[in-house]
DNA sequence: TCATTCAGTCAACACCTGTTCACTGACATT
DNA sequence: AATGTCAGTGAACAGGTGTTGACTGAATGA
């Protein structure tokens, strides 16, 4: 690549970049301007316009790289208990918060904007989601605790609540990480943690219990 | 009431209702303006501040009434059910989305604001859902089907649970009616519905399955 | 070496925003 | 009937916004 089309990647990125820090720091994407996240970057507004049409298509790249980023952790949260089968459920989510800790941008955006203010991220947002949440069916049907349900759609459904239910943590998590400290912080933590397995240990038992002559029909991911 | 009191507040409740129907018309509460709200009641800018300080106590004010409506609606729901032990989870399902479609403001509200771009918006609405999962459980308390389960804890997620999984639920079922039309719209309807009962069936198979023995410590709610 | 491309600049535009202040006039109080 | 209250008005402000068009100058390719 040359020189300047590296140079143009880098500006490119920076936008990006900037984009989600803004939109990510307690504020929404749709009222985030286009003048801001130059000024943040450190270029002249209409420098953006080198790089994307309008916010829109800004927001809807940066939609891809969260997403993308998401599924890669996910999977690998995945993989990590799949292949550790007498890993207690305690320990998986101690990834997952740790996960979600160390990057929290690609979450908040994601779960933000999902029902955020505007419709075309919202779209692309579901879409994407709806992509997880099939990754999540098909790495949950290696794991021994589930593989007795062999209806593709009821795999997706789990998924589907381990999913949205995940969100919810993440964000749970997140604001208890923004408004204790110390030691008030941990005891929070601690009895959030606690809920979370409890939900998990009641979602698997629902599992574990299902009978195979009930299932759903064809039925098709929730947008 | 005297008649100048009165038509104050129409105007107060005027406001109120055009920033709801602004903000829940697929933008977000932070991206309407004050003047817009003005102008969509046919007041000038300035007389808004005769009614609240600036748009957060607008806001706020926003959140005691439709959480006050979700309130309302849910323990209907709830009472529905538990006086009706032979009503099949598919008819609450239909209650629960027949409702929403009559009156979709307040749960777009609540479900877009609750992770949206104005902080003290965003504790409002943790706080109210925290009061929404409470009233659950203690609805989910008198039900036949969880009458094994007398730990206040459990309850409480298990209300979590289920609240914020129907928040999802009147989200996507409301894109659903947005995106489809006629017979299409009808045979989405039905393969989403078939999904929520399925996730329904399998978190309550999971409490008919609960082990006493197995129970959580204290936690405190979800925010 | 010279002409071309194009990321970033600069100035200017029309428009919308929140907030101020003094003012009006229908209702309320005395 | 005289006085006071106060919801709604109107003009004006300083500042932020998206988008335009013509420009500069370093990297590019012939």
């Amino acid at each position: 690549m040359s020189i300047r089309d590296e140079r143009k990647q880098q500006s490119r990125q920076a936008l990006l970049d900037a984009a989600l820090a803004l939109s990510t720091s307690g504020r929404s994407f749709s009222s985030i301007s286009l003048r801001e996240i130059a000024r943040h970057v450190g270029l002249v507004p209409t420098a953006f316009y080198r790089h994307f049409q309008d916010m829109n298509e800004l927001g809807l790249e940066l939609v891809d790289q969260v997403a993308l980023h998401l599924k890669g952790i996910l999977h690998q949260l995945g993989q990590a208990y799949i292949y550790q089968p007498n890993t207690k459920t305690k320990i998986s989510l101690d990834l997952f918060f740790q996960a979600v800790e160390h990057n929290p941008e690609p979450w908040v955006f994601l779960i933000a904007e999902r029902w955020g203010g505007s419709e075309v991220i919202r779209h692309a947002i579901a879409r994407e989601i709806n992509f997880l949440i099939e990754d999540l069916a098909n790495d949950l049907a290696q794991m021994e605790t589930v593989k007795h349900i062999r209806n593709a759609q009821d795999l997706q459904v789990l998924a589907n609540i381990l999913i949205n239910l995940s969100f919810t943590w993440a964000m749970t998590w997140m604001n208890i990480n923004r408004q204790f400290q110390d030691q008030a912080r941990l005891e929070q933590q601690k009895q959030f943690k606690l809920q979370t397995i409890t939900q998990v240990h009641l979602i698997f038992r629902g599992i574990s219990n299902w009978d195979m002559a009930q299932t759903t029909a064809a039925a098709s991911p929730s947008r």
